[in-house]
DNA sequence: AGGTGTAAAGGTCAAAGAAAGTCAAACTTT
DNA sequence: AAAGTTTGACTTTCTTTGACCTTTACACCT
């Protein structure tokens, strides 16, 4: 067993029973004598988003790390975006299409729908099409993965 | 946890039941043990006008600190983001504390706001900090356009 | 009454410190 | 060889500290 594998179930322990952990960066580091970017690379390979987990953290005096568990299989439709649609480019009138779907399945009220498709329009990108398509993809990606920590 | 945190918490107590604080810098620095300018700086970051707050204070013999919230009238607000802080760069903080403002104003739902945020987190518009913080300005500059309009 | 000196506030800014993030090179395992 | 791990140098963000500046009240002169 590697560092990686130890650390990764060292944090997975912490989550007993709730569904939250915070920890220190430097701390764990020390703790388990490696470097402080070991933490992150345990982090971004083993509690990634569609392994249901997300991450918050804040830098500077008092800084942590914060994660946090989600449940994945209530979210079939949007695990199904998220692992196929979202990765590649994304044109404006899929992108409508995909926010009326996620109204219709309740996943997104109305209003919102209607704010996400302003905020992905051409217009409010503003760039070369090329970009603009993978651009509006990673932002509705993100919200997406947000959105199902509930 | 760090001391601003603690001090923002214990300012925030103060605020119990009226809209307005009064304080002393020195006493307080005095009583948390920090540098009197550990005190301007959770005033600067944490009681900012775009959280509602609003900052008075005298110098010299029986100087004083003055806090106020105060409610954010919904046309002036609007009006105010859409000719100043949306034309220049927006940060993600700001950007939620908005989104905030706007859920509180009843112009947007909460859950609009929320979505909003992630769309309009780094990790969404993943590009270098100078042009995110425009492009950031130049989506939620149209959605609120567009939001007013519908 | 009117200057004026002084102490008592608060303000500003930049440097130092304390986290966490990134990335690529070196190393290991498969 | 390819994939996965480990390490460390460098970057970015947020906080803390301290030196120096400005404003105000008040007492003391004349």
């Amino acid at each position: 067993m590697n560092i990686s594998d130890i650390i990764e179930e060292f944090i997975l322990e912490q989550f007993d029973n709730s569904n939250d952990v915070s920890l220190s960066r430097n701390e764990l580091a020390n703790y388990f004598n490696c470097a402080p970017s070991q933490i992150n690379y345990v982090l971004s390979t083993r509690f990634t988003t569609p392994k249901g987990f997300l991450i918050e953290s804040r830098r500077g005096g008092g800084g942590y790390i914060r994660l946090s568990r989600v449940d994945l299989n209530k979210n079939d439709y949007i695990n199904n975006l998220l692992c196929h649609v979202l990765n590649a480019d994304l044109d404006y009138p899929t992108s409508l299409q995909i926010l009326k779907n996620l109204s219709e399945l309740n996943i997104i009220n109305s209003q919102t729908a209607q704010a996400l498709g302003y905020a992905l329009s051409p217009k409010a990108l503003a760039m070369p099409v090329k970009i603009e398509n993978k651009q509006r993809a990673n932002i509705l990606k993100n919200v997406l993965i947000n959105i199902i920590k509930g």
